[in-house]
RNA sequence: GGAGAGGUGGCUGAGUGGUCGAAAGCGGCUUCCUGCUAAGAAGUUGUACGGUCAAAAGCUGUACCGAGGGUUCGAAUCCCUCCCUCUCCGCCA
């Protein structure tokens, strides 16, 4: 959510930042609700304060009788003012919640101008690029190795659900805890929240009122399916005012994530870089506002660490203005490279907020000097994707056979496991 | 799923149609006192939006005692609906 008091006093400001995002938004209509709005807050005020000043003089009890009546009346036709009044405060305060709730993140100055992916700017390169020769895609390696189960994953859900056999199973569970306790050492500390989230929630963070029909939603209740790790975490203290001294505060988390509109473009139907349920350990930050643009930098780092880690070469992405997700002022993505593909995924998304999702979840936190409540700023990162790390590390190793070999740094998660081999 | 209890400020916990933004205690902050610590004394202590102000402070208006409606000149207090929490029973990993 926007700053109202911002957009009230440096339009032309607010303006041009969402200009260089897709879409139109109409800020102007919001400036005129605004007004509006005011206008009745300020006359429903008044009667209230006249009404209060009529129930102070009863209080009292030295009304005289012939004033009683009087008194009464104007009490009542107060009231009657009042509520016509409060009819259109309230059509008035629904229609700028609606349309500040849909108006997305203004664009930090440092992000560059662009529609799509083309717009997006290459920062680094990591790693070397494997020599393989007629490299196999993942799928096809997965399902020869036993990791994947393509079609009785389908068998049990829907397309684009996958059964992790053996030792896919058993790479998804130690990538989930490599990634996990490298975190953690890393000063993040680990949470493990629900996966069913209300509305609230979702309107915190950004996924609601907007964007309703991409979730997994619970029929016989009011709550979502989480689609990543930020939703809950992030949502963890809202409503709350947080000490400065408890800031930088650092999570990580494992989830599972869930995705209706996962696979709605028609790209990836093979394979497991697309999926309906996967899982991801995710990295959140709250800061103080001066910090957040130094902890994006950090916190993509962390992300990058990993992919180091794991030996797997990647480029990180500056995205452009018009590719940035609706809660982001800046966000890197991370690409890490598929032989099989030959070229480079997305495999983590690291974004800077700002203040824009403490002020939707009511995330504030008090100055030590004592002075009134600030919004803080909120960052997260995947910190991986677990499956489409499994599925790079799968094309990255490949050997000519067929098999792959293991990341050394997984071996003390996969009892000593350094090869998978097929016919196995 | 069945039965009951309850939702009040950072916490514990009073409260009744008006004197209640709300007792008291704890905690927090400020000052005083005392070699230090501990203890003690006094004061202070919610959030949001608006007005005043160059701005902050201050002052001031309005709202908020789970949410929404109703009764009333006036509701934390009475009535209705919903949500949530807790206890007991049942079921269950």
């Amino acid at each position: 959510m926007l700053d109202l008091r911002l957009i009230r006093e440096d339009l032309e400001k607010v303006e041009k930042a969402l200009a260089r995002r897709n879409g139109g938004f109409s800020v102007r209509s919001l400036v005129e609700v605004d007004e509006k709005l005011r206008k009745y807050q300020g006359e429903w005020e008044q009667f209230n304060q006249r009404s209060n000043q009529i129930s102070g003089e009863f209080k009292t009890g030295k009304v005289a009788k012939e004033e009683i009546e009087k008194l009464k009346t104007e009490a009542k036709e107060l009231k009657l003012k009042r509520e016509e009044v409060e009819t259109a405060k309230q059509e008035y305060t629904e229609k700028l919640d609606e349309l500040l709730l849909a108006i997305p993140n203004m664009p930090d100055p440092s992000v560059p101008d662009g529609h799509d992916e083309e717009g997006n700017v290459e920062i680094k390169v990591w790693g070397e690029i494997p020599k393989i020769e007629n490299p196999k895609e993942h799928w096809e390696l997965g399902t020869a190795l036993k990791v994947f189960d393509f079609e009785r994953g389908v068998k049990l859900a829907q397309s684009r659900f996958t059964v992790l056999m053996e030792n896919g199973a058993k790479m998804e569970r130690a990538l989930m805890n490599f990634m996990l306790d490298f975190h953690s050492k890393r000063g993040y500390r680990e949470v493990f929240p629900p996966i069913l989230v209300n509305k609230a929630s979702m309107q915190g963070t950004g996924q609601l009122p907007k964007f309703e029909g991409d979730f997994y939603k619970c029929a016989d209740d009011e709550l979502y399916l989480v689609p990543t790790s930020e939703v809950p975490v992030t949502n963890l203290y809202r409503d709350e005012i947080l000490n400065e001294e408890d800031l930088p505060i650092f999570h990580t988390a494992y989830t599972p994530n869930f995705r209706r509109e996962a696979g709605s473009a028609g790209k990836d139907t093979r394979g497991y870089i697309r999926q309906h349920q996967f899982n991801k350990v995710e990295l959140v930050k709250f800061c103080l506002p001066d910090h957040s643009e130094d902890e994006h930098e950090k916190l993509t780092a962390d992300a990058e660490a990993i992919l180091e880690a794991l030996l797997l070469p990647y480029r990180r992405m500056l995205l452009c203005a018009g590719d940035m997700g609706f809660s982001a002022k800046k966000c890197y993505d991370l690409e890490v490279w598929f032989p099989g593909q030959n070229k480079y995924r997305e495999i983590s998304s690291c974004s800077n907020f700002g203040d824009f999702q403490a002020r939707r979840a009511n995330l504030r936190y008090r100055p030590a000097d004592g002075s009134k409540t600030r919004f803080m700023h909120t960052l997260n990162g995947s910190g991986l994707a677990i499956g489409r790390t499994l599925a790079a590390i799968l094309e990255n190793n490949q050997k000519p056979d067929g098999s792959v070999t293991v990341p050394k740094v997984l071996a003390p998660y996969l009892g000593g496991l350094e090869v998978l081999e097929p016919n196995r």
